[in-house]
Order: structure tokens, then sequence, then C-alpha cells
DNA sequence: CTTTGTTTAAAATCGG
DNA sequence: CCGATTTTAAACAAAG
């Protein structure tokens, strides 16, 4: 689709002037923070269907209502849609994730692909003509409390292949956030800059073939859970891996704690990994270009070192899909055929995860489950609660409202105003 | 030329 | 306040 369009360059700052979307808001009242309920949590956040990107629109990323747009080279995901898929997907993280859909929701993505639509569908669009004060704005458009780490993290879980070009992770984060509609060369610059400078994001080469610029970008197999506990806030530790074999790598703070550890890396691959692998989980999965699935050694790069790419050795990472449970999203409709071969259908009857049993009991607020997952409690119905105005509440939201002013001209959300969460467990 | 990646440097935030 | 992590800016190289 190319006309990238990106007419970004010149952004008006007018990010405080009042101007943002012209009202889109709805917000919530709810309060219930973490009741449990994942799904609508942030919902604020995301997206409104009608209003795509208001002024600015990119050209690709238009959709409608919500449902994936062009672009998807991948076909993977991203698209809202996609938000979803995952549906126990994660894994990734998965050991780290909360359990909380695992256990929640069982995998059965039964219903799970509409599940979400009420995200996206939120009814702000809707507010009625009453001028609202405003104090009471929603957080549509404010800045999710995510950083970017975080973000690119949760696109890539939420993929079935677990990895994703660069401009599929920019629309990931578009299509869930509205904020992130905004000034987008500001921020895309910040995602290359985080792929690329953190060592829990690695190059998987695309294939021989598939046009396309750029490459996948997976995590790191190693880097697991940087997010633990599902809190995608902030790290708690930085992801760096070790310089050279030979010795050890010293980490610093080996808080390591629950399992696994610590979390630099060097270089190994973990023994954690899931292995499961190997039967049949054929990389191939979901949507995107498998990144080839023999054996070959796809020089995965490993961002070995900064400045030097492994030579020969191509450090076998497991494959970054290594574990993937791709089951997504269902058929239902995505109609959007672009080119792409892949074949997503089966997978959902893979057996989806057993990853470590490990459970979480908690389930953050800020947790990329409440985002993504979805308990499916009703099957196709918005689920989504609505606070007081149409729009769904969540906890995150809700956290986030409280301590600020209405004007949250700046970024800012939460502040404090959470009860910590547990950034690492020990 | 635009997009994708790297990288340096510095300002901003967070968490303690 | 301090140290670690993040975010922004920018310059540049390399691909399509």
């Amino acid at each position: 689709m190319l006309s990238a369009v990106k007419m970004e360059g010149h952004e008006h700052p007018d990010w405080s002037s009042g101007g943002y979307y012209g009202e889109t808001e709805c917000y919530t009242t709810a309060g219930n923070m973490n009741s449990g309920l994942s799904m609508n949590s942030m919902s604020s956040y995301m997206s409104a269907p009608g209003m795509s990107s208001s002024g600015h629109m990119n050209a690709h990323y238009v959709n409608p209502v919500g449902v994936n747009h062009s672009s998807m080279p991948a076909g993977l995901s991203q698209s809202p849609g996609a938000v979803m898929q995952s549906g126990g997907g994660l894994t990734g993280l998965g050991a780290a994730l909360p359990p909380s859909m695992s256990s929640i929701s069982p995998p059965p993505y039964g219903s799970m692909a509409p599940v979400m639509s009420p995200v996206y569908g939120q009814a702000c669009g809707i507010r009625s003509r009453e001028p609202k004060p405003a104090y009471r704005r929603n957080y549509t458009h404010a800045k999710p409390p995510y950083s970017y780490i975080s973000l690119i993290t949760m696109a890539i879980q939420q993929s079935g292949s677990k990895m994703l070009t660069l401009n599929e992770i920019y629309q990931w984060i578009m299509d869930l956030f509205p904020f992130y509609r905004q000034n987008q060369q500001r921020w895309q610059n910040s995602i290359r800059h985080s792929l690329s400078f953190n060592d829990c994001f690695i190059k998987v080469p695309r294939l021989p073939d598939k046009p396309g610029k750029g490459s996948f970008w997976a995590l790191h197999p190693d880097s697991g859970n940087m997010f633990e506990n599902g809190c995608y806030l902030r790290r708690q530790k930085r992801f760096k891996l070790g310089k050279r074999a030979g010795g050890g790598d010293k980490e610093s703070a080996g808080k390591a704690g629950t399992e696994g550890g610590s979390v630099t890396a060097t270089g190994t691959t973990t023994g954690t990994s899931s292995s499961s692998g190997s039967d049949s989980d054929s990389p191939h999965s979901s949507s995107s270009p498998p990144p080839s699935s023999d054996g070959k050694g796809v020089g995965v790069d490993l961002k070995a070192h900064r400045g030097e790419q492994l030579p020969s050795s191509p450090v076998r990472v497991p494959s970054p899909l290594a574990h993937s449970q791709h089951l997504f999203s269902h058929p239902h409709h995505h109609h959007h055929h672009h080119h792409h071969p892949l074949l997503l259908h089966e997978a959902a009857h893979l057996k989806p995860d057993h990853y470590h049993p490990h459970h979480y009991s908690f389930n953050h607020p800020f947790s990329i489950n409440n985002l993504m997952s979805e308990p499916q409690h009703h099957k196709l119905e918005p689920v989504v609660q609505y606070g007081g105005y149409g729009c769904p509440v969540s906890g995150a939201l809700v956290a986030a409202k409280t301590g600020l002013d209405p004007a949250y001209t700046d970024t800012n959300y939460y502040r404090g105003v959470y009860p910590r969460p547990i950034m690492n467990s020990s």
C-alpha cells in the first residue's frame, strides 16, 4: 500500500492546544479497577472506531471499523482484531504472563474474536452533544502508561508468529492507542531506537523473498519476562546481553528471583525454553512469513553485540517463534486479502499452552492481559461495561484518572496513583 | 527518496 | 537526591 503518508513532519505541537481531537471523550466513571475482568481494561486508550485518527490520517490505517487495515504484510495481526487474538497467545513472556488469561480464560479461543471488538467499538463516538466539562474528558488520547519497550513487546507477543515488522509494530500501537496517532515521527523514531538499542529485541531476517523492507523483530529468547507480573509499565531491569562468552556475565543485580531469573542473557539459550517446539508447531503459523522453516539458520540477528553481526555461527535461537501457539483469529471475517500465503488456519487447534504452570494469581492492572486477552465471558457481545458515559472502564484507566488533572496535557497518567505494581518479585 | 536500522547524546522519568 | 531506565533528537548508513 504504499503511500505511507506520514504526514508528519511537522506535527503541530498542538498537543495542548486543547485541540486534541475535538472531543471524543468518553470517559469512564466507574471504577473498578482490577476487577479482574480484563479486557476492557484500557479501553479508553484504545481506538474508537469512528474516529480513525482524526486529523492525521495515515493513509494506511484508516480502518473503518476497527478491523484491520491494509497493509499487513504479515497478515498478521495487527489489526485491532488482532489484538485480541492472541488469546492465549502470549507465550513468550508467557511464562511470565500472568496466567490470568491462561487460567481464567482457557485457551479456547472460541469466542474470542469478537470479543474484542467492543473495545474498538466503543461508544465513545456517540457522546451526546453536551459540552463536557473539561475535567471530564476521557483519556482516550492520553498517553498510555506503557513504555515503548512494553508496547513493542506486547505487540510482538500478541502476534501469532511472535515477530513483527517495524511497520506492523507501529500499526499495532496506533490501532490500540489513539494517542500514538499523533506525532508519529517522534515516537516512531523512539520505537526504532528502542528496537535497535535494546538487546531484548532481535531482528529476524525476512525470508528470501517476500518483498518488503525491513526484517521482523522478535523478542530475544532469553529476554523472558521483562515485565514479569504482567506489568508492562517499566522494566525492572534492563535486559542486556552479557558480553562475551567468556565468562560470566556479570549481572548486576541478580535478582532473578523466581523463574527465569535475571534478565540478562548471555546468549545462551535458556533451558526454559519451552521447547514445545518440536512437535508440530510449525513455525509457520500465523502470519507472517515464518522465518525459515527449516533448519537452516536463518540468521537471527541476535544482536550479539553491537557492531558486529555474528559472522558465522548463527546463533540459533530457538527460534523466536519457537513457542508460539498461535491461535487466533478465527477466520471470522477478516477479509482482506492481500497477498500472503499464510496459513493461518489450523493454527487453531494447536494445543495451546501449557506453558509453565506457573500461575501467578495476580492480574495486574497494567497487564497486557488486560489489553489483549479476552475473557470471553460472553461471547460476542460487547462485553464492555460502560462506565458512565458509554465507555468502558478499565483498571489502568481508572488508575490513571485518579490522579490526574483534567488537562493531562502531557503525558502522565498514573503517576503514583496506583498501588504500585509489583515489579519484581523477590 | 522514503523506510528501516544504528548510534550518540542529552533530557526526562521512575523507583527507591 | 541518586541511579537506572526511557524518551527525544539527530546524524548517518543501508535497503527497497
